[in-house]
DNA sequence: TTAACTATTGATAATGAATATCATTATCAA
DNA sequence: TTGATAATGATATTCATTATCAATAGTTAA
């Protein structure tokens, strides 16, 4: 039996702009326009976005806004653990919405759209590893890469 | 300490530098002098090297090496599997030598330096994910990251 | 509502990793 | 030994990300 089980979908994902709108104001940061435009589109997207996408996708909202300010942006909302910051193949670096909880990501080669799954119970393994090897292990990264089913057809 | 250690025989990693020459040649590559310089500097390594450590570590050996060619090196080694590239949380990449067989990767983020573990079945999981979601996956990423424990005294 | 404080913005420049170009050099098979 | 060409190193270039800074706009206190 492996460490890691399989569990059911979950597919609770903070999608809601105004409680992601309340959580800004309540660090202390100001609601301007741009960001809220840049909420809406982190906060209702499947899919991993580069925060050039980001930029492109919020000046249809806000045509002035500036790709420094989708930078910023992202930069905040991801400190308040709203979205992740996800690694590109080639180094550059996407964001998607945060899953509620503990979960990880499978992220579709060619859209990008990104599911979570829970179910891994890696504590044994950490804890085992870390002794043996004499470790003080803070963080583990668990990612699946594979074709979703649209793009299969 | 350094980020390259004296020569050390390790358990469960290619540190043959003669058997890496010889796949590199095997695979139709020249061997070069500056070629040499890097493979000895990764197959010798126990830490995760970025293309311009290497390329500082290989103008000890070889002063006229340039770094377009510790990048060029670096691709061919990862192409033929003696390496692998590893993200830096900044966005870079980073090189180690590849451990045998299938194994995944526990870094110290104060030293870098890179342990391999096995045993985890990460297969049910993906054979689950797979038909619950329709994604055909194709390949998976866990890596830990903590502080060894040198760099914790 | 107004005023004032200051967080935030957008334009611009700068940084830095990675890649493209190209004439020259060096490896290796014939 | 020699010739075809893989490989090199210097240089320029691309592109994602970050720094700078004056101007703007959100928020709070009055």
């Amino acid at each position: 039996m492996g460490i890691l089980e399989p569990t059911q979908p979950v597919q609770t994902r903070q999608t809601d702009v105004n409680e992601w709108l309340d959580i800004l104001a309540d660090s202390g940061y100001r609601l301007t326009a741009p960001r809220k435009a840049i909420v809406q589109i982190m906060a209702q997207s499947r899919h991993t976005l580069t925060p050039n996408q980001v930029f492109i996708a919020a000046r249809q909202r806000y045509p002035n806004i500036g790709l420094v300010t989708v930078y910023r942006s992202l930069e905040k909302l991801e400190e308040l653990g709203l979205i992740w910051r996800v690694h590109e193949i080639d180094g550059c670096h996407a964001y998607v919405a945060a899953p509620s909880g503990h979960q990880h990501l499978l992220i579709c080669r060619s859209c990008n759209r990104a599911e979570y799954f829970k179910g891994e119970n890696i504590e044994p393994l950490i804890n085992r590893l870390g002794s043996e090897r004499g470790y003080d292990i803070q963080e583990h990264w668990l990612q699946l890469y594979g074709v979703c089913s649209e793009c299969q057809s």
